[in-house]
DNA sequence: AAATAGTATTCAATAATATGAATACGATAG
DNA sequence: CTATCGTATTCATATTATTGAATACTATTT
């Protein structure tokens, strides 16, 4: 018999809260969040602030937006991106707390932004 | 100059934080946490609950075990598994909270597990 | 319309992960 | 010491993630 007798065993959709945790599970891509966690910021800005290439924020960025975690904003030539449900931060100071890494909060300005964003106000990273 | 002048830009230890992260991001690894969180259970109790394999279930303790997330206890035949820093729940219930996924703990009996745990008391899955 | 600035995507090579199958290991009972 | 029970590891392979390089896209300015 071909019955879909889904035998109720899990309920928690674990493969949703995989693919979250998934996203999360990249340095880069937790440095970024990060980054986020002090409001909305141009990709050019976090390229800045890490000192890695377009492409490969411009990637990164793409699977935070694909798991939902980060939305986008345009404005003229800059796309600013913001964290989607600040709830995550809480999430990542416990995981931070876990792991006892520092908390540490190093900002150093960004080497050559050139947005709005950072000639305008003083950001730091 | 090969002076070791590490700029000091990232304090976060995020590469320890994605470890802990990626350890977690995996359905059956997430459902043995659940399975855990209301004391330690033994290998063969986890296989009948997930209705998974053994070797399967032994593969996905190891891989919680390297990340420090579960700790071992013997007693004689059996090895029971348990949480070793019960913060993850707090992690776990916030990633739930996140997805919005079900939070209904749908407890079944095991089916075919004979250790002396599932012997003498009722425990559920 | 063309040039440009900022950002995204595609491609490709490599590395890592997932998982079934088989087998090995350690403790205990006889 | 041997057999057995519960558990772990090794092996092999399919799938997925990572990331550099090149290129494409979109909005804006001229």
């Amino acid at each position: 018999m071909n019955t879909i007798e889904k035998q109720e065993t899990m309920t928690r959709d674990y493969a949703a809260q995989a693919a979250l945790l998934k996203a999360l599970a990249h340095p880069t891509r937790l440095a970024i969040l990060y980054i986020l966690r002090n409001g909305s910021h141009c990709v050019c800005h976090i390229e800045s602030c890490l000192g890695h290439r377009q492409a490969y924020v411009s990637q990164q960025l793409s699977v935070l937006r694909e798991a939902g975690l980060v939305q986008i904003t345009r404005t003229g030539w800059n796309i600013y991106y913001a964290v989607s449900n600040p709830a995550i931060f809480s999430v990542l100071e416990q995981i931070q707390a876990i792991t006892g890494s520092e908390v540490v909060p190093t900002f150093t300005p960004p080497r050559h932004c050139s947005c709005p964003e950072c000639q305008t106000t003083s950001k730091k990273c």
